[in-house]
RNA sequence: GGUGAGUUAGUCAAGUGGCCAACGACGACGGACUGUAAAUCCGUUCCCUACGGGUUCGGUGGUUCAAAUCCACCACUCACCA
């Protein structure tokens, strides 16, 4: 049982500091049922979650099947900072209003992965206002600039020349007393925070709180393309707020070596049942898609429902599988006829009339299941379904 | 503050007076093939009811019959020095 908790544990993360504290602390629960904190930080800014960050929370969720409260930290007041991990782009304030409605919304993504009643949500604000001056004075007492320029950004702005806020040295900091505020057991974030992460470490000992926490990193999640990060910029994400067809739809575009990286960060299987599933398809007995549906539709139920998981798969089966039109499709209507490149592209189907002629000569569009190859084609009165691609479908009505 | 290099389509990157709507790579999109994909192959890739027209190569002016290409100024980026 412990075996197996540390194991799931330990899963899929990219590195861990203080394993055997983690392992102390799992024996104490198996043994005692002695629960212990694991501590995450957020953003206040608007959340809008895609897959790569529930990689994070499902570890969370792991943390509390095995004894874990979660403190769920949003920074509100290291916002006001700016986190210079990675970008340096200053942040602007958000009003105390705004954090209030961000952390609502979300708790209601965040609820769908983590357990409500193991969960205490804070705000770092409530605390390190309270610091004082002194407080914060003798907080940075406890390190010094030249362990701070040992941190790969520092040390790469520092040496351009790039200019760094002094504040900016703050931030780490922060983050770390917050771990001494909260006695926090173990801390986990993404492979981009480890030196924030350790901070953490580095301030419990100095505080004397008489305990060090744990720092579990997770990897980043790739996006769709499998080769770079999820994100929103890149469009390659899949966001938990999306809806089931497109959900179930991305899933399973993702290539069959990806898919197993999603097993091991995104699915709730155990890893002796993805384990099998590997075998399965390697001696041929189980067809990749197959498994891929298996792992869309687990993800499509865990922020929709079983049954909208489903019919988003005998949507996509009827889309894609036989080439039939889908059940919903965008409408639109037109007053008077009009031409083909016309109507697509403002149907938003193709971005420019140019575009439309390259795709009727290529054999792209289709009305009513039927190619055609007419560029000047007129749309007179009556009812048509567009097509582009394999994807695009639009109904539309001329009157 | 000084000196030098640079700024080209979604990104990277050629082009250094006419043959430039601009090589190439990636990406994206479409077609074939499939398991939906990936891989592979083929095609497309500024806009416009189009064998034609319009607007592009950091910005503004200039030289020229002709400029992404030459000149001037401005803005920004980078490197080295201080």
């Amino acid at each position: 049982m412990l075996e197996e908790a540390l194991r799931e544990i330990q899963r899929g993360s990219a590195e861990i500091i203080g394993n055997e504290e983690i392992e102390k602390l799992l024996r104490a629960y198996f043994k005692d049922g002695k629960t212990y904190t694991v501590k995450a930080g957020f953003d206040p800014t608007a959340p809008d979650l895609h897959l790569g960050h529930t990689v994070l929370l499902q570890k969370l969720a792991t943390f509390q099947k095995y004894g874990a409260t979660i403190q769920f930290l949003i920074g509100d007041f290291t916002a006001q900072i700016g986190d210079p991990t990675g970008k340096s782009a200053t942040r602007k304030t958000l009003s105390a209003l705004q954090i209030q409605e961000n952390a609502k919304s979300y708790s209601e993504q965040v609820f769908k992965i983590l357990d409500a009643s193991k969960t205490t949500i804070v705000f770092n604000s409530e605390w390190i206002n309270n610091l004082g001056a002194s407080g914060l004075l003798s907080l940075t007492t406890t390190f010094n600039v030249a362990r701070m320029l040992e941190r790969d950004d520092f040390d790469k702005r520092y040496k351009s020349g790039t200019s760094i806020a002094i504040s900016e040295f703050i931030y780490p900091l922060l983050q770390g007393y917050d771990s001494v505020h909260l006695k926090s057991d173990i801390e986990i974030g993404g492979t981009d925070q480890k030196f924030n992460l350790l901070m953490g470490r580095h301030l419990q000992r100095a505080y004397e709180i008489g305990k060090e926490q744990a720092v579990l990193m997770m990897p980043i999640l790739e996006g769709l393309d499998g080769v770079q990060k999820m994100s929103k910029s890149l469009n390659n994400y899949i966001g938990v707020a999306e809806e089931p067809n497109d959900m179930f739809a991305k899933v399973l575009s993702i290539s069959d070596t990806l898919m197993w990286r999603y097993y091991e960060l995104l699915s709730t299987k155990t890893l002796s049942e993805i384990e099998a599933l590997r075998e399965g398809v390697e001696n041929n007995s189980l067809h990749p898609k197959k498994v891929k549906e298996e792992l869309a539709l687990e993800i499509t139920a865990r922020f929709h429902s079983q049954e909208l998981a489903q019919s988003a798969r005998e949507e996509f089966e009827r889309v894609h599988a036989n080439n039939e039109i889908p059940a919903d499709m965008p409408e639109y209507s037109f007053d008077e006829a009009i031409w083909i490149a016309k109507a697509l592209l403002d149907c938003n189907m193709v971005p420019s009339t140019s575009q439309a002629r390259r795709d009727i000569k290529q054999g792209a569009i289709k009305i009513n299941q039927e190619k055609i190859s007419d560029e000047q084609l007129q749309l007179g009165s009556g009812e048509y379904i567009l097509q582009v691609g394999k994807r695009k479908f639009a109904k539309v009505k001329v009157n």
